[in-house]
RNA sequence: GGGCGUGUAGCUCAGUUGGCCAGAGCACCUCGCUUACACCGAGGGGGUCGCCCGUUCGAGUCGGGCCGCGCCCACCA
């Protein structure tokens, strides 16, 4: 490695100020900026995952995105040029919650449009304030400006070395074209469909939501005996249920085809209690037997199983539950809701209309004890409930008109999609290939919200006023993007909205992985940036966290399968979560969250970088200020060994002559090949480790063993030195560059042209060649064993409680012959290094070394 | 219920195709201000490698079976 001028180096160097310093200077020369220049092939691109802005800032944070930072910077130093953007996800019901609880409002769309409308200096204490639905909008893009700038900065104090010209946003005018393109090419094409049908549904944001959106929750319940009746015997029909406030719902009884005790009633119908409803008694494989009576009640919906047996039995439906999830009003007496006794159902069913299911449930208890329905005591039981991720109320599955995208006919094409996939590591393909297979209907997509990307469509009303949402009016897509609920269609007057015989807008938005499922699209600027795009699509890593494998990687595939029948990446890095020290995920929720800002002033960034690059890819780490105290070590001391070895450093020779040198280059050579291997392998946290390890090993034994030699000042004996601390401190210094930048960057510039991070990343083989024949020289040995003398001789004086410069008068060393006459290539750095006036060898089998200390000099 | 991962010193973790008395860092103890570094250095104590079988000359490493922990998935009435 040619220096590139004569080091400059700092009489006290320090960490403090590095971050400032260099962040500044990365930003003013555009170290980061990526070159559109550059031939495909060497590109190298990144799909960042856009952090939820509206979320807190959090270590996990740091944690996954420095790892994504270090492949970034390993790939840019190996000569890639890096597409590395960052975006923003502000779409969205987390930002529309924040908004809500930030200023006291809510989104009513009935409300007209105020310019003038300022937010409350604070939030009012009872009733939100009902504001229009483009009022709400421009209080959520407000609130996620300041809440971007907050990650920025943290980003940038971190080190990411990302191109900050590139920045999306998920709501913003570029991601709402793309995404409403893409949509429009689903429509066409017939991938995208909309379909009245039980939905899974949020009664509190009072919206659909996805099976992916679902998690299952601990709940305690109750398991009542409820007693129905056969229409024609009058016997008993008992019924276990969780739902006893969905039996007005009850469309059917269902026992398994085998099962014997419900024979008599198989094919006839039962009454309800109560309502005094007919239903039918069936038979379904899927009913378990060993379950309660072995009798079921299906109702509209109780659950997905419900939803099953009413597709596959063809059965009625008799809704009961409301979008805000309480019950309806039921026009007895009606098709569909007869009874045998309207009276009692009717005053029964009053009861109960307009409660919650909560309210519901516990009144029909009453009244079916009261009537002598319920058969003995309710047993309580913990039952896992489906909840949607975000909300506090389990799921209803309530019937609604929704946008779906044809995921299902794509099964076995997404598997396949997963297993042309590298994942790193390996063992997360499971996790996708599971959620693949277990996928139970179409994704939908749409939303009943307001802060999100509309759909690009209008319905035409006819005469009769009846919307015709069978004749969507798509969008042209040059009008890209398009907002139906004020814009209007090709052929229409804006007067005509809502009208008989005119048109009306789709009034849902996307979810927002409808939109985020296309980062690579909306970052590589596709249908926008023909150029761009090509270069960097399909592009090389989505790195991301192992929780949302099922939505946000999931999504990403199948929407690059359907619009561009391609991968949208090569590899797929998942990393872990970060746990608090008792093993638990860090949440909110949980009060154990550490903010980063803080720990980045703490111990600045590199130590930060540094815990978190300890972490092995995709797995979960606990959360240590320890290892952060460990990292800011290893800065300072790459400070410092740079300092030793560039002040006042002797020239340089031709080569590197002196055994010790070649052997330390000759082990750095393979360090530097298992760094990059590793690095090949997405695994940045056992490339630092190997790095580390033989760093700390080089400042405790190398550069103590040459530091005769280097202070020596004859030219013929410090030019091997010289030249070795040259090329190993520079090789260091690129091998640190993804991990530790900052000081990286500060160490590199006391001596060296240009930025590290631009710098070509160390070859193995340039390294063993200037190692020479280390190995068949025997030298590798001398660096061995002249290491193992000198702990001996450091063990010896630590001991005798002298300290590590006292003069040794005599050191024997016993050792096999070969180990001798591999210990005599390296004496002469040894006796100097140990202050040892007389080293002797004795041949023995066994390796021993007897240490005699020159007396103690009187005091 | 199915699957994946994991269980090595008090803590955080290495241990790559089985091979010399099982390693590192932190913490702890002792010593040392030696001209790169006291934001340091040197040294030390500490482990039946979750448990039980098996394969092998030899197993932390391979096979089988348990147990614990974590996570993912599931049609958990």
């Amino acid at each position: 490695m040619p220096s590139g001028r004569s080091p400059v180096v700092p009489e006290r160097p320090s960490l403090d100020g590095l971050e400032q310093k260099w962040s500044e200077a990365w930003e003013r020369d555009g170290c980061y900026r990526f070159d559109r220049e550059a031939p495909r092939e060497r590109v190298y691109a990144i799909d960042t995952p856009p952090p939820t802005v509206s979320g807190s800032l959090h270590v996990g944070h740091v944690f996954s995105y420095t790892h994504t930072d270090t492949i970034a910077r390993y790939q840019r130093m190996r000569g890639s040029e890096v597409f590395y953007p960052m975006g923003w996800d502000d779409n969205g019901l987390p930002t529309e919650r924040r908004v809500q609880n930030y200023y006291g409002v809510r989104c009513d769309p009935s409300v007209p449009y105020n310019p003038d409308f300022k937010p409350p200096e604070k939030p009012p204490e009872n009733e939100p304030i009902p504001i229009s639905r483009p009022n709400f909008i421009e209080l959520c893009l407000q609130l996620t400006e300041t809440d971007e700038q907050a990650f920025e900065e943290l980003w940038r104090g971190l080190g990411l070395s990302v191109d900050w010209s590139m920045t999306y946003t998920t709501v913003g005018t570029l991601a709402q074209r793309i995404s409403q393109r893409s949509f429009l090419g689903l429509l066409a094409r017939g991938e995208a469909y909309q379909l009245e049908a039980p939905t899974l549904w949020d009664v509190d944001f009072q919206t659909a939501v996805a099976q992916a959106e679902l998690e299952d929750r601990e709940r305690p319940g109750a398991m009542y005996r409820v007693r129905f009746r056969g229409a024609e015997s009058g016997a008993e029909a008992l019924v276990d249920t969780t739902r006893p406030e969905l039996i007005a719902a009850c469309v059917a009884l269902l026992a398994h085809p085998d099962d014997a005790r419900h024979s008599g009633l198989v094919g006839g119908e039962a009454v309800t209690p109560l309502f005094g409803t007919r239903v039918p008694v069936l038979t379904h494989p899927l009913v378990d037997p060993e379950k309660g009576t072995g009798l079921v009640m299906v109702c509209t919906f109780g659950d997905v199983t419900d939803v099953v047996w009413w597709r596959e039995l063809g059965l009625p439906v008799r809704p009961v539950l409301g979008p805000d999830g309480r019950l309806l009003d039921v026009p007895w007496g009606t098709p569909g809701w007869e009874s045998e006794d309207l009276e009692r159902a009717r005053s029964s069913y009053a009861e109960l209309a307009g409660s919650t299911v909560n309210q519901a449930r516990k009144r029909i208890v009453e009244l079916l004890r009261d009537a002598g329905e319920l058969v003995g005591e309710p047993e309580p039981v913990t039952h896992a409930v489906k909840f949607f991720e975000k909300g506090d109320r389990p799921i209803e599955i309530i019937t609604s008109r929704q946008w779906f995208i044809r995921t299902i006919e794509q099964r076995d094409a997404l598997i396949e999609r997963g297993r042309e996939l590298k994942w790193h590591p390996p063992y997360m393909r499971a996790r996708y290939e599971d959620w693949v297979q277990g996928l139970a209907g179409d994704w939908c997509i749409s939303r009943q919200r307001f802060f999100g990307v509309p759909f690009p469509v209008w319905y035409p009303i006819d005469a009769s006023g009846a919307v015709a949402h069978d004749q969507p009016i798509a969008a042209s897509v040059d009008e890209l993007p398009v907002d139906p609920s004020t814009d209007v269609p090709d052929g229409y007057a804006a007067d005509q909205r809502g009208a008989p015989g005119g048109f009306i807008g789709d009034p849902d938005v996307m979810d927002t992985w409808a939109t985020s499922s296309l980062t690579p699209q909306i970052a590589g600027h596709a249908g926008e940036d023909r150029e761009l795009f090509e270069k960097v699509f399909p592009m090389d890593l989505r790195p991301q966290a192992h929780d949302i494998i099922r939505t946000w990687l999931f999504t990403t595939i199948l929407r690059s399968h359907l619009d561009h029948d391609a991968l949208p990446w090569s590899n797929a890095a998942i990393s872990g979560w970060v746990l608090d020290p008792d093993r638990k995920k860090m949440s909110k929720s949980k009060g154990n969250v550490v903010t980063p800002i803080h720990l980045l002033e703490e111990y600045g960034a590199d130590a930060v970088r540094y815990w978190a690059a300890s972490g092995r890819p995709g797995t979960d780490t606990a959360f240590d200020p320890q290892q952060m105290k460990v990292g800011r070590r290893l800065a300072v001391k790459l400070l410092n060994a740079s300092k030793f070895a560039l002040a006042d450093l002797p020239p340089e020779g031709e080569q590197v002559t002196h055994p010790l040198d070649r052997a330390m280059l000759a082990r750095l050579a393979e360090v530097v090949a298992e760094a990059t291997s590793s690095f090949e392998d997405y695994d940045y946290a056992r490339a630092l480790e190997r790095t580390e390890d033989f760093f700390w090993w080089y400042c405790d034994f190398y550069l103590e063993l040459v530091k005769g030699r280097r202070y020596d000042g004859h030219p013929e004996v410090t030019g091997s030195v010289s030249r070795a601390l040259r090329l190993s401190l520079s090789v260091f210094q690129r091998l640190f560059a993804p991990f530790l930048p900052f000081v990286s960057e500060e160490v590199w510039s006391w001596w060296q042209a240009g930025s590290v991070h631009h710098a070509r990343w160390p070859e193995a083989a340039e390294i063993a060649a200037a190692a020479a024949d280390a190995e068949r020289n025997g030298e590798r040995m001398a660096l061995e064993v002249t290491a193992d003398v000198l702990r001996e001789v450091r063990k010896a004086k630590s001991q005798a409680r002298r300290p590590m410069r006292a003069p040794v008068r005599r050191v024997v060393v016993r050792d096999t012959a070969q180990r001798l006459r591999a210990l005599e290539l390296g004496s002469d750095d040894l006796v100097a290094a140990g202050a040892i006036e007389s080293l002797e060898r004795v041949e023995d089998e066994a390796f021993a070394v007897e240490v005699e200390l020159a007396p103690e000099p009187p005091r």
